[in-house]
RNA sequence: GGGCGCGUAGCUCAGUGGUAGAGCACUAUCUUGACAUGGUAGGGGUCGGCAGUUCAAUCCUGCCCGCGCCCACCA
């Protein structure tokens, strides 16, 4: 044995992964390339916020991923996957603010614009490097040559000349409307970024008296705080109790004002509340529209922090103590009919957590429509397909109801909106100043007219829609544009379609005519192994990187404290993958366990020590390849490679498919159970003979392995490369993942072979039972005979008897065509096609072998007594497949042969 | 209010109109020269309930029960 040839017993992801990254780095393996010949293979990694570090979520979708980049690069694409990170304007600047105020630094404010900037970038900077290293750690093939950020230079050009041209398309305009504001950040949001929570409120019935009469009219709100801005009460025109109303005026309480009592079919509900609403246009989305309908004044009662702005008692008190003034003013006065508890929904901010309001202001907006309509045409005719189908219905529902999408935030970081305004308020978009001023002068401004650039910046999901064309080079016609766009695939989490995804494709197809991408393909949330949201709060989070690295017992989470007092070992980035990918099924959650990830630990283990094996027996000779030996081949090694074509078939269309866990649970069970448990169990007597099979044996044993550590290599490139490294092989490729994709092997598929070669597992098996039943050591030569009627189950045992002696280690076999003679002191075992004998003279015991054949005779005759019912029904027969029928025969006849035998056996035991 | 999905072994989940599966856990047993992160064998399921379609339903249809998620401006 040569010492380069040995691995250590155990596979140690620690001493492989880095130095394994380090040497793909070196050899470029990454990089795609412009203007090659070969197809191009594109995936944009959905770039991740600079706010934080990798958590589980993106190590789910760089598995994913990589998994496709890594298994297209190998079967011959010019694969490109492009990193890049998002600047993720609100939720950045957040974070940055809070750390000034954790350090105590000064605030936002007090450092002015240009210097907060310049922090958020520092920022930013560290936070790359630390999102880059853990990429490295997940083992990602990405493309870092290319790697952008939402913010990069040609990324902004990017920006600009989308808004420019929407906006000279007409589809981007500034308007005064009702929209979502965020008291706590300051800033609009778009409608998606408001989570709606259900929160326990309360319905106030408030007595509005009804101007220059007796009369009153009760109105029902769950915001009475709003009354300083009502401009009007609706009723339905319908309304017996109220119509006569239409037409008057309310003396509006706690304010000087007289307001219009309208008829309003559309806002009003006969049967909610009292039937009356008081309408605050300026603070309610339904109130707002009703307010354009009638032509109401609109007053806006909040300043940005939700504080109250009129002059009078109540201002400066927050929205929520000015209602309990209010309503304690009302409940004064006599005007507070009742409190009714009252459950409804109120907008949260999805970043800061506070209660949206409604806020009129003046806005950016893109008109979504016409965008959307191609969106839908382009995946209604299949130019884009939706994977799995089932979002496609939330696709067309979301996309066919779109509203227009405000897009400007009262934020500094981001992308400052490219808008110059004159001095009475004149507005140019264009690409930078000196053009907005030319477009001034153009329209008649003087020549040393001041513009100022509007303060705001562009909702981060406008820069993230335009990523895989802005990243590629777009607006410029660049070598990699025109290479790698349309990309291929989109993949990312199901909670991001509309944020991201949707964005990505109106703005794909409106620049470039083409959608960005011919898949979306959408995986689940991921959650602790109950099933419940992993946060801080509950302790259950698994970071990614302390389950590749390992982590100490500070590091690990509450839950899993009493389990890993210790912490936990480095598990490896390819046990991590491999259980991502396996859990992935059908874009649906997954409940992620420490156990599953130890379990697929075993899997890189398990084939480490199969090559450790091989290597050890190979002794560093390189055996000839399998073409040069074909005829020296066996039966067993046919097997396997049939065994091996087929998986290798099974798993590149699950591949194709997006079924990523079909193909990881594939190559599992084909490795451990097929070339694991039986091919390397089978070829120990061979492999070290001196004979022709035994070369053969060796030449197989490499080859199954080498296409083995290729099949898995998209799922666990480290350990897969580093046994690959050292193979005896005549290496096509200086690194595994580049070598050719083995999806093909067809040519050694042998169908027949597998059926005849099963007979020899299920002899070897029926032996092991028989003497793991009978508590016959393992390491106890025994004496077997295996009985069968048909002559072609004989040929195929004599032909396979080596090798059932071997694994069911039987010194003495025998084989015969023959009904099996009822004997005592034997252990009998009746399979379909065999009976199995095993003497165990002095060491059978009566009992229990009755015991054992009753439980199987009671089996075998409740499956005959069904088939024989089936088989009696003269419409299963009439209208059933033949095929099937026949099949129920062959049953039939095998079982009850398989009674009698059984039958047989039984009565033996008696005499 | 609308839409989507789920309910299969103790747990986490695949799956199929015709003989119910995996991993983990469990039981027994074995340290045999790849691997105890292992081997061998075993136990365990009226496939949520009810009805319908069908020769045949865990799978298709409807209803019901339980549980998630998404969308929606329900004073």
């Amino acid at each position: 044995m040569t010492e380069e040839a040995t691995l250590p017993s155990a596979y140690n992801p620690q001493d492989v992964e880095e130095r394994i990254y380090n040497f793909w780095l070196e050899n470029k393996c990454f990089e795609g390339q412009a203007n090659s010949d070969k197809k191009s293979y594109t995936i944009v990694l959905p770039p991740p916020n600079v706010t934080g570090s990798l958590h589980i979520g993106h190590a789910l979708t760089i598995t994913l991923e990589d998994i496709l980049v890594r298994w297209k690069r190998m079967d011959g694409y010019n694969a490109l996957w492009l990193p890049g990170v998002d600047h993720a304007g609100i939720a950045t600047q957040m974070v940055v603010e809070r750390e000034l105020a954790r350090q105590n630094l000064p605030d936002r404010r007090s450092l002015g614009r240009e210097a907060f900037i310049e922090k958020v970038y520092e920022w930013k900077d560290d936070r790359t490097k630390r999102i880059r290293e853990q990429s490295y750690s997940l083992g990602s093939s990405l493309d870092w040559s290319r790697e952008r950020f939402t913010m990069d230079e040609g990324f902004c050009k990017a920006v600009l000349e989308a808004f420019v041209r929407l906006h000279d398309e007409g589809l981007i305009y500034r308007a005064e409307r009702l929209i979502n504001w965020s008291p706590g950040l300051h800033t609009s949001l778009s409608d998606l970024e408001v989570d709606h929570k259900d929160v326990q409120g309360h319905l106030w019935h408030i007595v509005y008296p009804v101007a220059d009469s007796k009369e009153t009219l009760t109105v029902a709100t769950t915001r009475p705080e709003t009354m300083l801005g009502d401009t009007a009460v609706a009723v339905h025109p319908e309304d017996d109790r109220y119509k006569h109303l239409i037409g008057k005026e309310i003396d509006l309480p706690l304010s000087d004002r007289k307001i219009p009592i309208l008829g309003d079919a559309e806002l009003v509900d006969l049967e909610f509340g009292t039937g009356a609403v008081k309408v605050t246009p300026a603070h309610d989305f339904n109130d707002f529209a009703t307010g354009k309908r009638h032509d109401l004044e609109m007053i806006n009662i909040l300043d940005e922090s939700a504080c109250i702005l009129l002059e009078g008692p109540y201002k400066g008190m927050s929205a929520s103590d000015a209602r309990k003034q209010i309503v304690e003013d009302l409940d004064k006065a006599g005007l507070l009919e009742k409190v009714e508890p009252h459950n409804h929904s109120v907008g949260h901010c999805q970043r800061s957590g506070c209660v949206v309001e409604p806020r009129l202001s003046l806005q950016w907006f893109v008109n979504t429509q016409p965008l959307a309509a191609k969106a839908i045409e382009a995946t209604r005719g299949g130019k884009t397909q939706i994977v799995p189908k089932r979002f496609e219905a939330t696709w067309y529902h979301w996309m066919e109801n779109i509203q227009d999408w405000c897009i400007s935030r009262q934020l500094w970081w981001g992308h400052q909106i490219p808008a110059w305004y004159g001095p009475n308020g004149e507005c140019f978009v264009a690409m930078n100043a000196s053009e907005a001023k030319e477009k001034a002068i153009a329209s008649g401004l003087d020549a040393n007219v001041e513009l100022v650039q509007d303060e705001d910046v562009l909702d981060t999901w406008f820069s993230s829609g335009l990523w895989p064309m802005g990243t590629l080079g777009w607006p410029e016609n660049s070598d990699d544009l025109k290479t790698f766009y349309p990309t291929d695939v989109l993949e990312t989490g199901h909670d991001i379609l509309f944020f991201w995804v949707a964005r990505m494709m109106m703005m794909g197809i409106h620049f470039t005519g083409e959608p960005p991408f011919h898949t979306i393909f959408l995986h689940g949330m991921i959650r602790d192994e109950h099933g419940n949201k992993m946060s801080k709060t509950r302790e259950n989070v698994i970071d990614p990187l302390h389950i590749v690295h390992g982590s100490n017992a500070d590091e690990v989470s509450g839950q899993f404290k009493k389990q890993y007092p210790d912490g936990l070992p480095a598990l490896g980035a390819d046990a991590l993958r491999f259980t991502l990918a396996a859990m992935s099924a059908n874009g649906g959650d997954i409940k992620l366990s420490i156990d599953r990830i130890l379990g697929y630990r075993a899997l890189a283990n398990k084939v480490w020590n199969a090559a450790r094996f091989a290597l050890m027996r190979l002794e560093g000779a390189t055996p000839p390849p399998l073409s040069e030996i074909q005829a020296d081949l066996i039966d067993a090694d046919h097997f396997i490679l049939s065994r091996l074509a087929l998986a290798a078939e099974e798993a590149s269309n699950a591949l194709d498919n997006y079924r990523i866990a079909d193909a990881a649970n594939i190559l599992y069970s084909f490795i451990w159970n097929e070339f694991c448990d039986w091919y390397i169990e089978l070829v120990k007597p061979r492999l070290n003979e001196d004979s022709a099979s035994g070369k053969a044996s060796q030449a197989c044993l490499l080859f199954v392995l080498d296409k083995v550590l290729k099949l898995l290599s998209p799922f666990m490139p480290y350990v897969s490369e580093e046994i690959w490294q050292k193979l005896p092989l005549d290496k096509e490729t200086s690194s595994l993942m580049v070598a050719p994709w083995p999806g093909n092997l067809q040519e050694h598929r042998n169908e027949k072979l597998e059926s005849t070669y099963r007979l020899m597992q299920e002899a070897v098996t029926g032996i092991r039972t028989i003497r793991a039943e009978s508590n016959v050591a393992p390491s106890k030569e025994i004496s077997a005979q295996i009985y069968t009627e048909d002559e072609n189950v004989l040929a195929a045992l004599t032909e396979y008897k080596t090798e059932v002696q071997h694994l069911a280690k039987t010194s003495d076999l025998q084989i015969e065509c023959a009904k099996a003679p009822a004997q005592k002191q034997c252990s009998v075992k009746v399979l379909n096609q065999m009976t199995i004998v095993v003497p165990l003279a002095g060491l059978i015991d009566i009992e229990a072998e009755r015991a054992r054949l009753n439980k199987n005779r009671e089996k075998t005759q409740q499956e005959c007594e069904k088939i024989e019912k089936k088989l009696s029904n003269a419409s299963f027969v009439e209208r059933a497949p033949a095929d099937i029928v026949t099949r129920e025969k062959e049953r039939l006849a095998e079982l009850s042969s398989k009674l009698e035998k059984l039958n047989d056996n039984l009565k033996a035991l008696e005499a």
